[in-house]
This record gives C-alpha cells, structure tokens and sequence, in this order.
DNA sequence: ATATTGTATATTGTATACAATTTAAATCGA
DNA sequence: TCGATTTAAATTGTATACAATATACAATAT
C-alpha cells in the first residue's frame, strides 16, 4: 500500500511534493549523507511515477542536498571536512551583510517575534530534539535577515543553513553548546534592539565562527 | 531536420547536452530576458523528447538562468535594477575573499597565463564582439581565484559571472568601459604578482563596485 | 592467485501516450 | 459595450514502456 504522498494536496506537482518530503527526511538525519537515492523504491513507495522523482533529485541538488551523477543515480550529498568549513565560511560572510542591511528596518513587531521564538527555544531546551533546534536555530537567524530585501542572498544562507543543520547535530551533544548558542543569539537581539547593528554584526560574525571553531575541533580526521 | 544536439557526443545525456545549448543561447543573448521555452518546440529541434528537456530546465534554474513555473513552464529569468545590484554586492563580498585565498598560492605559470589572457583581451578589445569579451572576463576572474581551494564558492562565484555577464553588454558599450576594466584586471594582476594581496583585493572589490555603479547610473527605472 | 574479459542483472535515461492545468477565445447576460 | 462564465486550444505534468548504461559476477587467461 503505497503513501499517497500528497496529503493536504498543499503541492501543484507530485515533484514539488517529493522535494519535501525527500528534504524533511535528509534533515531529519532519516536518510543520512551517502544513502543511495533508488528511483524505482522511492516511486512505487510514493506511489508515483519516476519522471517526477528525477525532477525532485535536481530541485535537491540546487540546495546542496543531493547530488546527482549520470547513470550513477542519486546520493544524499556528503561533505569533507573543509567543505564543512567553508560552509561556515560563507556563513560568517554572508549572514553579517544581510543583519547590517535587515536590522534598521526591524519592527517592534519583528522584535517581539524574535524575541518569543527565542523564549519558545528556552521552554523546551532540554526536552526538543536536535532536530528541532535546528529549525529554530534557522527561523531565527532567517528572521533576523528577514527585512533586508536581498532575496536572492537569502536564499543561498536558507541553503547553508540547511545544509550546516546536518551538521551540527553533532555539534549539538555538546554540553552546552545549545546554552552558548541561545546566548549570543540573545546578546545579538539586543544589540540590534539598541541600534548598535555595528556590534550585532560582529557578534554575529563571531557567533558563527565559533560554532565552525568547536566543530573542527570534533571532527577528528 | 532536426538538429541532431549531441555532436562531438562529449555529453553523457541528452539533457546535459540541452543545458550547454541553452546556457550559450541565453548568455549569447540569442535568448533574451522574458523569453518563453516552450518544450514540444525545443524538443522537436534539438530530436529528442521533452523529458531530458524538463530536467535541463531545472539545471538552467539552479544556475539562475531561468525561471520554472509550476504548469506555466519555463522563461528566461529577468532581473530587476535591485536585483542587479544584488548580484555584484554578492560578487564584490565573495570575489575578494577568493583573491585572498587563492593569490598565495598562484604560481609563475599561473601569472604567465593571466597575463596571456590580459593581452589575448587587449589584441582584440575593438574588434571582439560584447559576447566575447564577458567570457574572456568571467575566465580571467576565475583564473584569478583557482587556487583558493573554495569549490562551493567558485561554483557560486561562477553563476553570479554568467549572470552579469548577461547584464553587462550593455555597460560595454560605453566609452571607455573595457579599457577600465582591462586597466583595473592589469593592476589587480600586478599587485597580485607583487604579494600585496591587500591591496589587490581592495582593488578587485573596487573594480566590482565600479561597474555596478556605472550600470546604476545608465538603467533609467 | 591475480588480472581481464564476457555476460547477466539492476538501474538509470528517454520516448511515447495520456491526464491535468492554464490560457485564450467565445458565448452569454446585464 | 463591458463583464463574467463557459468552452476550446495549447501547454505542461505524469505514467508507462523501452533503450542505454553501469554494476556484479563468472569465466578465462596469464
């Protein structure tokens, strides 16, 4: 009994729904970088076609999820080590420029939301799984960005963001690598809240490079 | 008679073929900003079905060189004077922070081929057509960065140059526009050779900055 | 034993045929 | 005449069927 896939119907093509779905897996960590990607398994269990499921493999392969190579099928992307690195490379670049133009046109509304996710983290710190931090850490970081009108640069950091989501469960077990991360994230509200968008900025940057920092001091090889 | 598409066969797929057609065909201007890609019409010149021809479209999407709409199909992706002006704050951050990485580890042969290139651009600066000159750019520019060691970056880099490209012929066309341009590649060059890589850099951020700034002035609305 | 070639199987790539959606044209009513 | 509504055409989306390629394994030769 195959999954009707498209529940809520919420999608205009089954290609649209495959993406999601496939997406939600990876970065719940259900299928892990290097699984192969069989295109007949997954359409018989989504209960279509394969012409579409090849065309959610390429729609993934732009956010860096997947990669595809001819005859070979598809595989959930694995990144090296320095790959890993330039990731928060590009991060610690990119995510800074667009707080320096978002952070002037932050509402008192846009505040109170962040500041209410940043309260939701708090609540269930201790019981949320990696998983769900990892949305909370990226709805965070994209809110703050949220008022800077550069679309196309949000939607390469919404990539990066989702693709160093992967990678940081790991960061995540520890010890209060979450704790320090819920802190600057606080201390960068309320400098943008106090209009010092110089020194939110810089703490941004610092913030980032201090989660690439402790990550390469794990990962041993 | 259809166009048989796969002739020197350097393609492993009838679909990546169809991307280097229509990626040159768009870059070329031959397929300007707006314009529809039907699919039965594509398929039927370039002798094959429209399914290697959807997937290509995906792959002319990651590369932001079109846009795919959901049962509206595929057009030329156009961009706005704000999004212009994105794409070289996006090149004018990313660019430098290549330089740097990679002017260290530039080699004799390397600078021996830049300055071929400077010179192959000189030889022909009147005669080349606009189209010639954005690839002999974007090369130069790449050429530049090659040993930064950054793939994701390049690859991002070398989209942001196959889009301006696109937008660019029209600033070509002022007085003076490439002589700057060459006389700016010269200097970064030199600097380069020299070691001061800061100020290459600098320099190279300036060069970006400059274009993006002439193309402001001209673009009316 | 190791390497190499040939063959069978599995998997991906593409063409054709059909279904769903959008776009336009045409019809109707006010 | 204008607008909304229905109908027809064009276009896109997807399933099925077939072709091409790659992978795994067996057989042979060195």
């Amino acid at each position: 009994m195959p999954a009707p896939l498209a529940k809520g119907l919420q999608h205009k093509t089954m290609a649209g729904a495959a993406v999601e779905v496939l997406r939600r897996r990876i970065l719940d960590g259900e299928l892990p970088s290097g699984t192969q990607l069989r295109q007949s398994a997954l359409a018989t269990e989504f209960g279509i076609s394969r012409i579409p499921l090849r065309e959610a493999f390429l729609q993934l392969e732009a956010e860096g999820l997947v990669k595809v190579q001819a005859h070979r099928g598809a595989v959930v992307a694995s990144l090296s080590n320095d790959e890993v690195a330039e990731l928060f490379e590009l991060r610690a670049t990119l995510e800074p420029m667009l707080l320096r133009r978002s952070a002037p046109n932050l509402t008192t509304d846009d505040f109170a939301a962040l500041q209410g996710l940043l309260e939701d983290y708090a609540r269930d710190l201790n019981s949320a799984s990696a998983r769900r931090w990892g949305v909370f850490n990226a709805q965070f970081h994209m809110m703050l960005y949220a008022k800077a009108n550069r679309p196309r640069t949000m939607a390469l950091v919404q990539n990066l963001l989702q693709d160093s989501d992967r990678h940081t469960r790991l960061h995540l077990s520890i010890a209060g690598a979450t704790a320090r991360a819920q802190d600057e994230h606080s201390r960068i509200l309320s400098l943008c809240r106090a209009g010092d968008i110089e020194a939110a900025a810089n703490l941004l940057h610092s913030h980032i490079a201090n989660v690439a920092e402790e990550l390469r001091q794990i990962q041993p090889a």
